[in-house]
DNA sequence: AAACGGCGTGAAACCGATTTCCATGCTCGG
DNA sequence: CCGAGCATGGAAATCGGTTTCACGCCGTTT
């Protein structure tokens, strides 16, 4: 139905060969074929057919990318800024989610790989259980992980700092005179949780509150603390969601924030800035980690070999009227 | 490197030809040969080459995807929705965002039909000037736009009845006692902002302002109406980033929400319900919105001969704290 | 008994590019 | 003047499947 390179090829009066090489930009071909070859794709208005090319060259110039939910704004977030860098570098985004489930990783991960993706973006939705698809994967094509990392599998990740950013919490709290702390987080079932419930004991050591990521159990911890009797005088939670949740039920028992207690989040999610009263918080650069993700990847592509790292970027502190 | 299907039909006996039939389940396949096949495809771990599938068949299994912006928690929601009704068809996601540029997206759309796309979920970023994008799009595969439209482009649009949700707010707050409203909106460069304000200046008919879909707009809006003297009793804002932006400032300025006044939102992101206090307004049934566009599509690429409708489906209004 | 239709099967064509391999012509050094 | 070496270009192989086509076989109809 469309126009082929064979017809590219015969209107300049070229082989088919020539007139590939003309459109790959490769050298061997005189220049003066060239324009010829470059004139006729564009009178013809040419469009070359990307499943041909990949089948003969192996590349698809396309990277699949698995995330735990599409919709958590924090991932649409990374998904987006790997989706512009890709976009930099002309490759395309195939996407796809685990909705948490290590099963459905498993089976979108074969169907990407099935697409013959160049390689993964992989934010694993488990600790332990996603680490037999990161293997196979890994043996594959070019794998990094994102945000979040599996135990024991020696692969790339790009993440941020979550001591340094409980750090900046817990010295930022400090400074304004607080010195009895408690710490509202989620059970340790992935490596962003753990890592920023190691550094809150390494570093302040108060009372330790463990749920999961939302903004009920925010909530629900609230009222645990005060009815524990006597509030701490900052709260420091494992992310803005929970934090949102604090807030919302401690604005509702009369509890004022930051006069009565100070509270913090980890993220800065968009509505964090919305919060009553606005939320201090740790910024995740995302646009980093992404633009870091993609780099890497690149340079694997391009061929360079490089041991697994971990590339660990410095949050910063966002400072607003909760803390 | 991989097994072909060159080496499981050598395995089970038969010519590629008759594995090719039984591995996509064709009938006219002895029931035997079939067996055979499908044991041989099992103990040599064989994957499918899709490319190669792709080129010959004319058929990639793969459905693009343009929305002009991904961390937008509303249309990140859609994108998550579309993506779950793909899986349960077997089909892939290819993404890309247009950073509301009306040549971005061309090129974007360009790149997709590149890949040989079967069809195109749109979320069309200008109201007039996306159009020729959609045009040339439509031409080539089964187009369906979503949540927004493009004025005068004939093509099949699922979304929400706007006016149906404008509705609904205005007869509850009506229900509520509330006759002097004001309507805080978008300038109408989109389809849903023009929908929503039309319905708003043909139901109820009280004093409009007009800004863009943000919060600053919102908190601007808020200063306005104190300032103009007398406070309507009901503020019927376009959608919820503004009306939260509303309710920040109203609570600023010593206003009581919803006692001197009462706000309702529209869309229903999911921080609505985090407002101080929590937000009235109008849930788009976005799930329902990607099945539908899905739906759509897939009896389009069935080989279904449809004309091309406009499937607006009726939101449902969420009464919280705020109105 | 001859004609016919349908099913199962395999050989080969095909999808549309890239890449390999070889032939040619030209330049340059000896 | 000759042969080595390089740049250029074309024919054909290749990637790995799907689809077409022709053929043999069998049961049914005239």
């Amino acid at each position: 139905m469309g126009i082929r390179i064979h017809d590219v090829a015969a209107r300049a009066g070229v082989s088919v060969a020539t007139a590939s090489r003309a459109l790959s930009g490769q050298r061997g071909v005189r220049a003066e074929n060239r324009e010829k070859v470059l004139l006729a794709a564009r009178e013809l208005d040419y469009e070359p057919n990307s499943l041909a090319a990949a089948l003969r060259s192996r590349t698809t110039h396309t990277v699949g990318m698995l995330v735990p939910r599409i919709s958590n704004p924090f991932f649409a977030t990374l998904v987006e800024a790997v989706e512009n860098r890709l976009q930099l570098g002309r490759r395309s985004l195939l996407l796809t989610s685990s909705h948490y489930d290590p099963e459905a990783e498993q089976s979108q991960v074969r169907a990407l790989l099935d697409r013959r993706v160049d390689a993964l973006v992989m934010i694993p939705c488990h600790r332990e259980r996603s680490i037999e698809v990161m293997t196979t994967a890994a043996a594959r094509v070019p794998v990094v992980q994102l945000d979040l990392r599996v135990n024991g599998f020696a692969g790339t990740w790009v993440g941020v700092d979550g001591e340094a950013g409980i750090a900046a919490v817990v010295h930022h709290l400090a400074g304004r005179g607080v010195t009895r702390t408690a710490f509202v987080g989620a059970e340790p079932t992935d490596s962003s949780s753990q890592e920023r419930l190691d550094a809150y004991r390494r570093l302040a050591g108060g009372s330790v509150l463990l749920g999961d990521f939302s903004r009920d159990w925010g909530k629900e911890a609230a009222g645990r603390l005060l009815e524990a009797g006597s509030l701490p005088e900052g709260i420091v939670c494992g992310n803005d969601t929970i934090a949102l949740g604090m807030l919302a039920e401690l604005a509702r028992r009369g509890v004022r924030v930051p006069e009565d207690v100070r509270v913090t989040g980890f993220d800065d999610i968009p509505y964090a800035e919305l919060g009553q009263p606005s939320l201090t918080t740790v910024r995740q650069p995302q646009e980093q980690m992404a633009a870091e993700a993609v780099r890497v990847l690149a340079a694997r592509l391009a061929g360079e070999e490089a041991p697994a790292q971990r590339i660990a970027i410095s949050p910063s502190l966002v400072v607003r009227a909760s803390g």
